[in-house]
DNA sequence: AGGCATGTTACAGG
DNA sequence: ACCTGTAACATGCC
């Protein structure tokens, strides 16, 4: 999936393109996503304007009038684009900036807004979604009650995550991949942090000492907003929504560097692969130590 | 052909 | 209550 940087670069672009426009329509193509479409609700949204995008952890939440919201979730492979009446090439293909045919058959959800544009949910795998909520159930909706803090908030610092890890008997990999710990990191990310942070992923929590607690508070930030500045990464089913790819993708230090020596020049050694709750985790066994 | 893939959730068992 | 492992979802790629 694309991670919390992708999903915040999705933010960004999908605010500044279609904020503020109405939605004429919408066709849907595939109920069957991760949850099935309610057909009455999201049809409710036709006549109404997004008023406002936001991010919580992985999920975009859309605002409309009428305290209308949509939460949807890009699960590993969902993207949007924004199809523009002004490009030319509208007229004779309305999926001209996807490659072929078969990408076609992916665009799920399609929403048509007064202003002549389109914004198309594309999605391989279905494991993304799209509900609808009224705001106030949003609020105490299922997929945000387990949710940490926000990586990039100043409420996950040294102290938060010391009390957190306190007594815990799990590996730090798993514990950064956990959503109830910090909401919005994946295995890409989680990986390419503790590279930085030069800790072995299987390293017990509890053998944590203070200063790498902090280093991993301080490069889990660095690395986020680093990625959200180029643009949001991409392996090859991110897209930001304006359809071009993320160019942080050639930047992974350790993710999937299995068998290639370690990007530190002074290092010899060649990454590994190992599986910690059953994801396949990158590391140097030189640089990084139990 | 089989294994693997950016995620989330549920369940079984210790 | 905590922790672990496994499977499920659907599709494409190597």
């Amino acid at each position: 999936m694309p991670e919390l940087p992708e999903v915040e670069v999705v933010k960004m672009s999908l605010r500044k393109k279609i904020q503020n426009l109405t939605i004429k329509n919408v066709r849907i193509n595939e109920y069957k996503l991760r949850y099935k479409i309610d057909k009455e609700k999201i049809f409710s949204l036709v006549g109404k304007k997004i008023t406002k995008i936001q991010r919580r952890s992985k999920f975009l939440i859309f605002h409309l009038n009428n305290d209308l919201a949509m939460l949807v979730h890009l699960g590993m492979t969902g993207k949007f684009f924004l199809v523009n009446r002004k490009n030319k090439r509208f007229k004779t293909s309305f999926y001209y900036h996807l490659d072929n045919e078969k990408d076609r058959k992916h665009n799920h959800v399609i929403f048509f807004f007064k202003e002549n544009k389109k914004l198309i949910y594309n999605d391989v795998r279905k494991f993304g979604f799209i509900k609808l909520y009224n705001l106030n159930d949003l609020k105490k909706n299922s997929h945000f009650f387990h949710l940490g803090p926000e990586p990039l908030e100043k409420n996950y610092n040294f102290n938060y995550l010391k009390r957190f890890i306190k007594n815990k008997k799990r590996t730090i990999k798993d514990i950064l991949m956990d959503q109830k710990c910090v909401s919005g990191l994946g295995n890409i990310y989680v990986n390419e942090i503790l590279f930085q942070c030069k800790i072995h992923p299987l390293k017990k929590v509890k053998n944590l000492k203070n200063k790498q607690i902090i280093k991993i508070i301080k490069f889990t930030k660095k690395i986020l907003l680093d990625s959200i500045k180029s643009g949001g990464s991409s392996i090859k089913d991110f897209s930001s929504s304006d359809g071009k790819k993320g160019i942080f993708q050639q930047k992974f230090n350790v993710y999937g560097r299995k068998g290639l020596k370690c990007s530190n020049s002074d290092c010899k050694y060649i990454i590994k692969s190992i599986k910690i709750s059953n994801r396949t985790t990158f590391y140097c066994a030189n640089c990084q130590k139990y």
